[in-house]
Parts: structure tokens; sequence; C-alpha cells
DNA sequence: GGCCAATGTAGTCATTGACAACAAAGTAGA
DNA sequence: TCTACTTTGTTGTCAATGACTACATTGGCC
């Protein structure tokens, strides 16, 4: 009858995963702690020794998914002939991922914003606008952007980047095809960067 | 001792607004329907009369949301001296909403994104890109903006804008203070529409 | 071999959302 | 005015949940 031993031996793992596609399918509204526990064979206790409460287990499949996240967008930033091709393919590789994985980006970012964040997924968070900075920086110095402060710039992009994530994930751009929107973003951030940005000429160094 | 009459004569209001406040201070996690019904003096069972269950709630609170940021969109698009200035303060008045109601800008997102959301709330929470796509053409004609899709250009806009509430309510842009990321923002876009956005050429009538 | 921390089990508790049966109050027509 | 009928609110109940505790099993380490 009990084919299973005692002890589970990937527990956590098992969990994690289990969570992660909960959550694909059910939102983070449809994870139970006690269901989680019955999917993967263990007492409604078990999860408790891995996972302090279920807030830390949503906090881990955040950070789960900003690792996976990431990897995605450094790869697409090598990726491209010039500056502008991989400018855009890091726009498409972060919009692409919300797409696939709606559920996930939400609890990602609903997660990060919580006021008592771990530090470990704020900085995670964070690498891509830092990814964002470096290209910019680059371009400008190529001359193929007007002179404008990076930080600020690459703020810019990320936020508008972040809001067609949010919105292709949730079906949202309507009459509009997700890839159109995306490339429509992309253009009108180069081409507002290559003509210069009055707001980010003032800083001073 | 029961000072109070049977009937409460105004409970749903009172519902909705005790709900508004509990949302900006705890969030939607921190809403329960029964403690709702204690704050306002009335047995756990009376809000089942005036809503279904509890998503139908919560989804009257974010209807009420859209209306009072709609009104406020209303007001910034015809405040100012040229097209250019409409077109910013339209951007300040909603990144600004945003920051002063990030809890229900959350609901209001996530319960419009709901798979199963009422026409009456997508259609409410749509209005805003029809103005952006009103005033972008009318730049157009006016020749303060290059030609191309005004959908399209629009939907660019609104997801930036959207971008920058969202990240700026979550005390998310980090370094940069939200005047000048809404600055900057809006300054990127209105700028890549002048120089013209190849994307938004392309669409044949 | 025996100690001991890590891991998993079983039982319990307060809270929650939903539902049903019942009570009170307003309403409309004879 | 009397009387159905509807709306609104109350009370009791149910299963599910997250969190907690005491206890059992396991495997590593000296």
């Amino acid at each position: 009858m009990t084919d299973q031993p005692y002890h589970h031996g990937k527990l956590r793992e098992a969990l994690l995963e289990r969570a992660m596609e909960t959550i694909e399918e059910a939102g983070v509204d449809g994870l139970s702690l006690r269901q989680l526990a019955r999917d993967v064979n263990v007492s409604h206790g078990a999860p408790a020794k891995h996972f302090r409460d279920k807030q830390a287990l949503i906090d881990a499949v955040a950070l789960a998914g900003f690792e996976s996240m990431n990897r995605l967008i450094q790869d697409a930033a090598q990726s491209g002939e010039d500056l502008r091709d991989r400018f855009v393919n890091v726009g498409k590789a972060y919009v692409h991922f919300a797409v696939e994985h709606p559920a996930l980006l939400t609890v990602m970012y609903s997660t990060k914003h919580h006021p008592d964040s771990s530090d470990e997924l704020r900085n995670t968070g964070v690498q891509g606008i830092h990814l964002a900075q470096a290209m910019i920086a680059e371009a400008q110095e190529a001359g193929a952007l007007a002179a404008g402060n990076p930080e600020t710039l690459a703020m810019v992009c990320f936020v508008s980047l972040h809001g067609t994530a949010l919105l292709a994930a949730g079906g949202q751009v309507d009459g509009n095809s997700v890839e159109d929107v995306i490339t429509a973003t992309t253009d009108t951030l180069w081409a507002g960067m290559a003509s210069g940005v009055p707001a980010a000429q003032l800083q001073l160094p």
C-alpha cells in the first residue's frame, strides 16, 4: 500500500514545481497549501517545514520566475545585428515571457511590490533595468542615440515594456496584435531617444 | 442597547465605501466579507443581499475606481496651453491617481483582466485609450505629430503610461522621482511620435 | 551504538466564504 | 385596513483553509 518512503527526498522542489503549475492554471488565489500537499502526496503540515508560511512559498515562486526571465532577457541582449536590433529583442523577450506565463508574472510583481519583500527578490527583479541602461549608454557612445541620462532613459524603457508585458499578458491589447504593440513600442522609444528627450537632458553631473 | 433600525438603509453604499478603505489599507487580501459586515455593524450574511459573492463586491469596487479615475483624466485632457501640454497632463493625472490609490489600481486592473469581467467594467476601463487616440489624431492633423495609425500609437502611449503608473504606485522607480519618470516618459513618447514611428506607418487603410 | 537535528504526520483551532431557513420591514392592491 | 409579496437583514451551519502543536520516523555524526 505505502510504497512511499517516510521522507520525500525532494519535497521543497516538488512543492515549488507544483505551485508554479497551479498558479499558471488557477492563479494565486487557486493556490492552497493543503491541496498542494495532497498533490504531492504528503501530509498537510509537511510544507511548513520548507516554507514558513504561504507567503514564503509565493516569494520562492516569484524568485524562480525572475531568474528564468532574466536568463531569457540576457540571451536576447546578445542576439541581433546592431544595437537597435538587440534593444528590440530584449523587449520582445520580456513581453513574450509575460504572454507565456501571465499568472506567474502577476505573482512576480505583486510579490516584489510587497512592502516586506526580500532583498534578493528585489535585486533579481531589477536586473533588467541595469541591462537596458548599459545598452542605452553604449548606443549613445556609438552615436546612435542622442545624449541623455541613461538611468532615466532606461527607467522609461523599462516602465513602457513592463506596461506592454502586463497588458499583453492580460490579453488587453484589443484590436492590435501583441507583436505590433511590441514593435510599435520599441520603435517609439528608440525614435524618441534618438531625437532627444528634453527631460533626460537636464540632469547635471 | 440596539438603537439601530432593522434595515440599514444604505448598506450597499456603506459596504462599498468601507471595502475601498480596507483595500487601500490592507490590499485585497486584507478584505474579508465577515469583517466588513462587522465594520458596518451588520450580520455576516447581510452583504450577500447586495453582492452575490466576494468577487462581485470587488468588481463593484473596481468599477467605482475606473469611474473616478476617468473623471480625473477627462479634466486633465481639457487643461493645458497646447496639445502637447494636454497630453502630458493626461499622463500625469493617470500616474498621480495610481500613486494615490495604489492598491485600488491593482484591484482595478486585476479585475478587468479577469476572464469573466463584465462588459461594463471593460468598457469603462478602456475610455482612457480612446481619449489618447483622439488627442493623437488631433495633433497629427495639426501637424504637431508625424503621420501614423492613431490606434496603434494610442495603445503604445497607454501601455507605457500604465507601466509607469503601476511601478510608481509600487514605489519601484528607484533612484528617480516619480515626476521625473512621468515627464521623461511623456517626453519620449511625444518625441518618438513627432519624428515618426515606423511600425505605425505600415497600416494600410 | 546512541544522540540529535531534520523531516514528515496527526490533531486542533479560529477564520473564512457560501448557503439555507427564518424574521422583520416596506409596498402595492383589494 | 387587511393582506399577500418582495426586499433586506439575522442566525445557524458547513466544508475548506492557514497556522500551530505534539509526536513519529529517519538519517547523519560522534
